[in-house]
DNA sequence: CATATTTCAGCGTTACTGAAATGT
DNA sequence: CACATTTCAGTAGCGCTGAAATAT
């Protein structure tokens, strides 16, 4: 995993570059969450939940970037833990209609501190700017 | 797949940017590696072969990052196909010494080419100087 | 005997496909 | 009927583990 033993074709690569960043905060993250007892899939269904406000198991798949055949699994086991609520949608009764409750909410407010640290502990490298324009161009990328 | 309908607190956070952009470079650079017939893992072994010359497989996974077992089916592959060669050792009959046909270096040659346009396709939206910029952060990240 | 290398068999995770069941 | 949503079963790829076989 010395991503400083690659050859000079890799170690210019974007793409290779990208993956091992992505590998690396990966780990990093996961290891945070999984000592919370969550996912990261599960984290982003929570983020989006609170942002677009209670939502079809659909659009929750598309804000989320997660399958939708995943997101019955994920929202499965947070529903258990009392996270969010889903029911029936009374206009439409092919949909779901996915809330957060207010432990998913307080719950998310933690999760949003111990992932700060973990986001600051693989970019440890990095200047604060630094990191704001890596932020900046990986968006560019993407569009955003 | 449209990360614009993410949540800001996913848009802003780093490890999920890095995780998007190497998920599209990943896709991108597959695609056209597919086309040439070959995976990823098995450029990541050619150009580490020909910068490092012939090296045991032990090494080859050490430089390539990829796990031996992996080396192991790959080389399979690259040496039916004729880009390297698989000697045992003379000098420590554990080791296999793996080295680049003359076809291996043509057609590292070629993928390279390749891979310069793919990386460039996901990039579009970046100026070569933005690019720049990019790689050097990425690079910092992984302490190169 | 302890260690190193190659090889193989198989596992856990993740992203995805395809289709059934239900409803509009 | 065509289409949308949820759900489930299953697949492919990938990184990895563990151990056998071979050699130092």
């Amino acid at each position: 995993m010395d991503s400083a033993n690659a050859p000079e074709r890799l170690r210019a690569m974007p793409s290779w570059l990208v993956g091992q960043v992505a590998a690396l905060s990966r780990r990093v993250v996961g290891d945070v969450l999984e000592a919370e007892g969550l996912h990261r899939s599960q984290y982003a269904l929570l983020a989006s939940l609170e942002e677009f406000g209670p939502v079809s198991q659909a659009e929750l798949s598309d804000r989320s970037g997660l399958d939708r055949s995943d997101v019955v699994r994920w929202v499965d086991e947070l529903e258990a833990a009392g996270l969010l609520g889903r029911t029936r949608d009374p206009g439409d009764r092919r949909r779901n209609v996915i809330a957060l409750t207010v432990a998913g909410r307080r719950r998310l407010r933690q999760l949003d501190a111990v992932l700060a640290r973990a986001q600051a502990s693989f970019l440890d490298p990095l200047t604060p700017a630094e990191r704001d324009r890596l932020v900046a161009l990986l968006g560019r990328v993407l569009g955003l």
